[in-house]
Parts: C-alpha cells; structure tokens; sequence
DNA sequence: AGCGTAATGGCACACCGTGCCATTGTCAAC
DNA sequence: GTTGACAATGGCACGGTGTGCCATTACGCT
C-alpha cells in the first residue's frame, strides 16, 4: 500500500510518516537554500534525508511538491483562522485579522522557503500552483461564516477567497522588501489600499450614474 | 540558433515561424481534444504537425506551454483592451468593458481548449500558471491608464488586475456550466457581485466605527 | 551560383515519475 | 516468543521529458 490512505488507522504509524514526511523537507528546503532550487535533484534529497529515492516519491510528487507543501501548511491555518474570527466581523475584517494571526509566525518559521521562492522562478511557480486549491478551502471558510448562502454571494466568497490569497502574495512581497516593518502594520497597508479601492470605484459609479 | 531572438528581424521568417507555430498548436489541441490531454505525449504532437520531436520543443517548452499559449494570448489581448477604454471609465468599469469585448470571441475560437481544461486538472493548471504572468501586464495596463501613479495605488493597480484575472475564469466557468447564456449578461453578473461585495463591506465598515 | 545564417532533425544523455516485486519492519493474537 | 498479516521500504526497470550538441538542410541575399 502507498503511504497513508489519509485514514489514521494507527495513529502511531501516522506519527512516524510524518517524522519521514519532516525529515524529507528539511532535507529538500536545506539543498533548495544551499545550491538553489533548480540545482537540486530528486536523488539528491533522498540521500540527503536517508532514504530512498523510490520512498521520496511516496511522500511528495516531485521537488515542486516540497516547495508546495509549505504554501498549503500556510492555507489550511489560514482558511481555519478565518471560520475562527468572531462573527461580529465583516468577511473582509475577518480575511485581515487571520492573516495578521497566521502569516507571520509562518513566514517566521519558513523564512528559508521564502528566499528560495526568491531565487526561483519554478521554486514559485511551484507555490504558486497551490493557490487555486488553497482558494477553494478559504471559499469554504467564508461560506461556514456567512449566515445563510444565497446564490449570488456565492460569487462573492469566491471573489474575498481571491481577494485573501492576493493580499497575502503582496504582503508577502512587501515584507522580503522591506525586511524591518513589522507584519500587522504590511497588512494594514494592503488592505486599507483594498479599502480605498472600494471606496473609490463605488463614488465613480454614484456620480457616473447621474 | 534557436527559434526567434524575439528580434523579428525578418519578418517573412517570423512570419514562418508562426505558420509552424500555429501548426503544431493545431495538432496539440486536436489530439489533446480526442484523447485527453494527459495521455497525449509529445512525439505524437510532433509527429501530426509533421516536425520532429526537437524542432516542437524549440516552439513550446513543453505541452503545458500549448495551453498555456492560449491563456497567454487571451492575457495580451485583455491587458490592450483595458488600455483602450475611455478615459472616463473608472478601473473596474474598463476590466468589465475590456472582459466583455475579448472574452467571447477568444473563448468562441478556443471552445475545443476550454473542453480540454474541463476534462484534465493538469491541462487546467498548465493554463493557471500563466495567470501570475498575466497579472503583470493587466497590471501594468490599469497604471497606463491612471493619470498620476502615487505609490499607494501601486498596490490598488495589483489588487485590481487580481480582481479582473478571478473575473474572467469565474466567467468562463459560468459560462461552460450554462452553455446558453450570453457572455455579456455573464459578465454583468460577476461584477455586479464585485461591486455588491464592496457595498457590502463599506457599510459594514461604516457602521462598526461607531 | 554561391555564401552565410537560421531552422531542422537526429542522436545521446541526465533526470523524472511509476509499476512491480522482493525484503524489512511492526503490530496483534495466540 | 513465535507466527501471521500487513504496511513501509528499497531496488530495478521502463517509458517519457527536456536539452546540449552537431551534421544537414533550407532560405535570403548579393
């Protein structure tokens, strides 16, 4: 049987992939950071993690998918935090407020993952691959919250999903720019320039409409 | 040398170059129409476009590129119709504009392609890897058109060619799952969602000041 | 006609991803 | 503690991919 048919039968067992799992990234993110992304070879990481090339395969897809792996850690807390915020809080509010919860600790913990996406275009393209999936669940987050689902704002929690992963991209960017500036104060930027946007393109279709 | 220096240098070559071009895109979309994208390998696209295996990778970097192709194009055409709105429209309103006049006739030309993302998830992802690129130049489209950049709407252009990328596959799935609408009562629908969620949110925000 | 350049085709090669099976390890019941 | 069942691993082989290299062909120009 492959690894793990996702059902924890033994939670011990279970354990023990995961330490396989653990030992398999930090191994690949290890080689990405040292030779860069592109330099690296499958074989290479197996070695490197003490295990066969063959066992590397039944954890991950391929080197794309260790880069993804950290991105979809990152979606799943996020898309949690987000079900999370108290229910006073407008989606957006919410969206604001987990990813002030969830991103920073992340990259804080990624920081290596992080410099390598810098250095690579594949190595983010790689991440960039998850983002759809991820975009699905956070939807989801944003149903959970909503009081009753109408048809229409069905689109609409798609279009705050979109709107969340954008924002995390680009505070993201912002924070390997300008390494400093502490992660809630980048956060408040983004989405007070989303804000904005929203307020200015509703005054145009007010005075427009005359 | 390689196929174009993308210095179109002669023009009767490049001219060439994009019959071959074509013709393998051709070949490529037709098998991956009737055998599905994933059990299509590239010798047989090479072979039906009548080159050699070596001479389709000079073309496409991979089969991924050949429905990347598409989505790219579709990407260039957008981003100059955005530029060509009038000056009066806000942003939001040139995207839906610009969505309105490019999407149609593109996915008129390219329904067998749509067919072909519907039916793999990897053709899906070979086209959504290309959004990133994309973003770029719709980006770049909507700073062309704003009279002064501040660096703030830096930030919002961004947001905004995010906006406009989610639109356009939200529309296209709108309009495979029903197949008889009008494209532009599609595109009305999506951004009255838009502009509906950021009513929303102002006023959310308004009231919770208090 | 003949020269120069660019496109092509045909290797060869390293790497990737997977099916297959033999081996090893682990847990449970007896 | 031995045995039996089953999951995980490692090793092998194979088909597919992407690329460097070079010989050959086709084309444009004078």
């Amino acid at each position: 049987m492959a690894v793990q048919d996702a059902s924890p039968r033994n939670s011990l067992q279970a354990k023990k992939q995961e330490v396989v799992r653990g030992e398999i990234w930090n191994a690949a993110i290890d080689l990405f950071f040292e030779h860069g992304f592109d330099n690296v070879h499958v074989d290479q990481i197996a070695a490197k993690a003490g295990v066969s090339r063959r066992t590397f395969f039944r954890y991950y897809g391929s080197k794309e998918d260790v880069m993804g792996a950290t991105v979809k850690r990152y979606g799943e807390a996020l898309a949690q935090a987000i079900r999370d915020q108290k229910a006073e809080l407008s989606s957006l509010e919410a969206a604001k407020a987990a990813i002030k919860q969830v991103l920073a600790p992340t990259l804080h913990t990624t920081e290596r993952v992080v410099q390598v996406a810098e250095r690579s275009p594949a190595a983010r393209m790689a991440q960039f691959l998850q983002v759809p999936l991820l975009e699905r669940d956070v939807t989801w987050a944003f149903v959970s919250r909503s009081k009753r689902a109408t048809k229409e704002s069905a689109l609409e929690h798609r279009i705050l999903a979109s709107l969340t992963m954008t924002a995390t991209g680009m505070c993201v960017e912002i924070w390997v720019k300008d390494q400093k500036r502490p992660m809630p104060e980048i956060v408040d930027e983004v989405f007070a320039a989303i804000v904005h946007l929203f307020r200015a393109e509703d005054e145009k279709l007010k005075t427009s409409r005359r």
